[in-house]
DNA sequence: CGTCATTTTGAGGTATTTCAACGAAGGTGG
DNA sequence: CCACCTTCGTTGAAATACCTCAAAATGACG
């Protein structure tokens, strides 16, 4: 794990993407960080590197930072009973993750690429927000905007389907996700395993269902991590069929 | 519908419920209003009550209040192309819901019972967290853990069998809602199909579940809007085994 | 007290899960 | 730089559990 030095003039600090709740400020106006939040916020976090795989933090454990991503993909998620796994969110450029209940982390965070983030002290966060009360506005967005994500893929896990889902989880990395440069194509930066996980189906389904999407000429795989949409009409015919 | 004068001195005003994300303030403090708070949101607010099956708001439509819940039930649904059913979530006291996404509301929010609520225009309430920021802090603390409850949800959704789904949702209830006074049994005030969109399986499994449920005496139903925990300890077995 | 929506019960079809084994890929050390 | 090993992904076949369709029964409400 490697620690940066923060708070540089350099350093543009991290970005937050949300959408707003009120219209006051124009219709599908994103609710953007000034540059001043930023450095601020720069300035009471660390920026940070860390390797793929690398654990950010366990359930359970004491919860003292939250985090902003500024490259990479993080997954978080908590072990069952069972020993199954459940993934609780993918977070790439400009999410945050970490906020906790009761000063304890729920879920267990790791970096699923290579990852650049911001570790910000929870107890220096929330003396800003008084401080700042819109920073504060800000943060609110984003966890209103991450709670209708959430509730989106609550309708996607009640599909039947396993293509379908696939489908709606291949839409979400095209709109979240960083697209591959070229050809407008999908980079697919998890494992099968991990969008297992995250669908709540068997890693087998998730292999017949990418493959069952190839042989009807949906999409187009460049080996596992990379798709390309090849009939975006019927893609998007069976994104929407549910 | 009927308006009531807010504002007013008897008026105690809305509370939320909601659970700190820092641990300064105590471990498992729940982070509550100050009295100067609610009469604050009273004042803004209006408190009105309307019959059960009313329609607070619809999905697709201008957002210009936020609710909180005093006493009744309300769900939060959108309607799928197919024509079916699924429910966001359901709201019970002290809870917030119509947080809307570019001004517009994202689902259509109908009251289970007879509501008791406050209805709060968004424009006055950013103003209010503008000059306390304390309270946009309490609405943070809200929204996050509305997140990580819509997480547990998922979890629930990726279960296979009914009858776990089922007991999962009454053991929601169980901590979420009006617990009915005697015995400690549970409230079920939503109906059948509810339940079924709300856990994404069909009414007749959610019958069938019901009944099973019953028929291995791990509860027993009074009706079908009263059920009470027979053998604890098999019921929690059966919750915890995901 | 009657009507109507909701719920229960029944039977067959279909999709996913599970179990098992093979094949491919990525990482590590010599 | 290559070989080995471990992890991950693919394919096959049987079983389970839910969904759909259909009809009867229960309960809510005026």
């Amino acid at each position: 794990m490697i620690k940066l030095a923060g708070g540089r003039s350099s350093d543009p600090g991290p970005s937050i993407r949300a959408v707003t709740f009120g219209k006051s400020q124009g219709v599908g106006a994103k609710r953007l960080l000034t540059d001043r939040q930023r450095q601020k916020l720069a300035t009471i976090g660390t920026r940070m590197k860390v390797p793929a795989r690398s654990i950010l933090y366990r359930e359970e454990t004491d919860a003292d930072s939250i985090f902003i991503v500024t490259e990479g993909v993080v997954k978080t998620f908590r072990e069952l009973p069972s020993g199954k796994r459940r993934l609780s969110a993918f977070l790439f450029a400009a999410d945050v993750f970490g906020l906790s209940e009761n000063g304890r982390y729920v879920n267990t965070a790791q970096a699923v690429t290579g990852v650049t983030l911001y570790r910000i002290p929870i107890d220096s966060l929330t003396a800003l927000f008084n401080r700042d009360p819109e920073l504060g506005l800000q943060f609110l967005s984003k966890a209103t905007h991450e709670l209708r994500e959430a509730q989106r893929r609550a309708i996607v896990l009640t599909r039947r389907d396993a293509i379908g889902r696939l489908a709606m989880f291949l839409r979400m990395l095209e709109k979240d996700g960083a697209r591959v440069s070229d050809h407008g194509a999908i980079s697919i930066p998890m494992s099968r395993s991990d969008i297992a996980d995250y669908l709540g189906m068997s890693l087998e389904a998730v292999s017949r269902a990418s493959t069952g999407q190839a042989r009807r000429g949906l999409v187009a795989f460049d080996g596992r991590h990379i798709v390309r949409v090849v009939d975006r009409k019927r893609f998007d015919e069976l994104v929407a069929a549910l």
